[in-house]
DNA sequence: CTGAAAGCGCTTACAG
DNA sequence: CTGAAAGCGCTTACAG
């Protein structure tokens, strides 16, 4: 392994010049700037990570902290948070929290001890101690929490104002909203979008509390549609939950999207893989997590940030579990 | 933050002393260690990695190569590797690489430099010299390339026996296998299995190579059902190439499973979405992760390896896809 | 069994 | 503009 002191020794210089060279911070006489440079080349030099940490306790590593990967949700996140983190030299580590907040402390706590940049995190305990009192840069991702900490997020409250309104306007007048955990922001404005433009339509609604989980959702869905034959329209805050209410349908043999209509919100890519093609409140996963990312590395780096709060568009994707719209 | 140096004042010994203490390495007295943690205690004090990081030329960190985790396969292996290597106090850098050399070769270079302990890897690339001259232990996942590396994968060979023979067993004469990319192992054997078995069953069948991707299997298998309506079987070598099927099938308005029966391969949480749900041949994708971080984790600590081939069973899981057996 | 000391490969005041 | 030197927080022969 080629060091610094070879690369001082190579080019005639002290290391200290050298280490000024690379981290182009102090004077460095041209000519000095030319040994080394030559010198770097030709040993093919390149900098020890650890080394600079143990001096700088900063190191290139940004914590990625979420629920479970396996939530479909997700990979599309962590892959554009990756993309963006290796465009600035960065290196992503992955951390699954199950929302287990004792879990989420272990991980802080442990990429304190390798000096990590800081951290995107997706989680609803925003606001306990290890987070709070972290002194490391973070930022939060879909679920706000105060105003602490910078957040980017999708406006989930016009986009289930779309949702519902595109229900509306394909005549639906017996609608259901599955309502995703109370405890999740995003769930939250998403069911405050729905009952905005709910009220005062000429249609009767229901709400269903339940976890953004299929097979629930199903459960939920086909009881209810059983109960509820009336039901002509069904509006989910999450697309695995919309997957759910559209197998039940099938079930029941309910044809969709004649007799029963049906909207998701995320957007995911399962979306089109069901029969019929989900019609859903797409979120622009990529972007929400490229732009938590670069704003990540603008505070790791201590550049000035134009937002602490950025909201990505939300846009109704329609495929078939919806008909057209009646004029 | 508190330093070795500090526990060392408190206990009244040596900082070489609470090292050994620390790494349970050479000989510490009764009294001394004693002593040592109680200071340790006391103080609160955590090891700095990365100081002894550039000791030891070694880290806890280690390497997760993947195509891309946005592919539906991907997130239990990466879920199944990050649990595992918690459990031994590792932790996971992501790297996505679809499947390009040159990022793949970024990502080794780049954490070599910060004394990475090894990798976990999924790739077609693993004869290149960034691998094969690495140095690092690693382990491959899911894609064999020879015996220098140690892999974990499923019995594709099996599997695709076994599907096929499913499809067998309810009937199908005219069976289209929907064959994943040549470059790919794990889609030849699957390749090779279907052959095996279907060769001397008294039935028809037809091979369509393709990508696992979901459109072009929904396009290519819709064009083939226009051409070959008597098709009352298919089975694809990834359950997205089977969704795509059975969206085409739904599409063209063919009965599954009365008319045409589809079974697909992998056991991603999708299958169940589907309506009907997808029969398929499942890999026990998160045992295959977990396998493979506690074979890497071994050869980081220098442990013997019981075996440098693992094979995770396969088996079938029976849907709505498919019709019951006929006797 | 234990400690002083050198060293891992950098960075950063400080003096010149 | 540059170099000598101390220091980041550990580990590890080595001598005792």
């Amino acid at each position: 392994m080629t060091t610094i002191r070879d690369v001082a020794k190579k080019a005639g210089v002290s290391v200290a010049t050298v280490s000024r060279y690379l981290n182009g911070n102090g004077y460095v006489s041209k000519d000095a700037e030319k040994a080394v440079e030559a010198a770097v080349k030709e040993l093919d030099y390149e900098i020890n990570q650890v080394a600079r940490s143990l001096n700088t306790k900063k190191s290139n590593l940004i914590g990625l902290i979420l629920p479970d990967i396996t939530n479909p949700f997700f990979p599309e996140l962590a892959r554009a948070v990756e993309d963006v983190a290796l465009t600035y030299g960065y290196t992503v580590i992955l951390c699954n929290s199950d929302e287990n907040p004792e879990k989420e402390r272990n991980y802080t706590e442990q990429l304190k001890k390798k000096y990590i940049g800081g951290f995107i995190v997706i989680s609803n305990q925003l606001d306990a101690p290890h987070y709070t009192d972290i002194k490391l840069p973070i930022v939060a991702l879909d679920r706000a929490i105060n105003e602490s900490v910078p957040i980017v997020s999708s406006n989930n409250r016009e986009g289930a104002a779309l949702g519902t309104r595109a229900l509306l306007d394909r005549g639906c007048r017996n609608i259901l909203f599955l309502r995703g955990p109370e405890e999740l922001n995003p769930a939250n404005d998403r069911y405050e979008g729905f009952m905005a433009e709910i009220d005062g339509a000429d249609a009767h609604f229901s709400v269903l509390t339940g976890p953004f989980h299929f097979e629930e959702s199903e459960e939920l869905v086909e009881s209810f549609l059983k109960a509820h034959p009336e039901t002509d329209g069904i509006f989910a805050s999450s697309d695995v939950s919309a997957a759910g209410a559209l197998k039940a349908a099938h079930k029941l043999g309910i044809d969709v999207p004649e007799d029963l209509q049906i909207i998701g919100f995320d957007g995911i890519s399962m979306g089109e893989m069901l029969s019929p093609g989900l019609t859903t409140v797409a979120q622009d996963i990529y972007e929400m997590g490229a732009v938590a990312a670069r704003m990540l590395i603008k505070l790791i780096e201590n550049q000035p940030l134009e937002e602490r709060f950025h909201e990505v568009p939300v846009k109704l994707i329609v495929r078939g579990t919806t008909r057209s719209v009646r004029t």
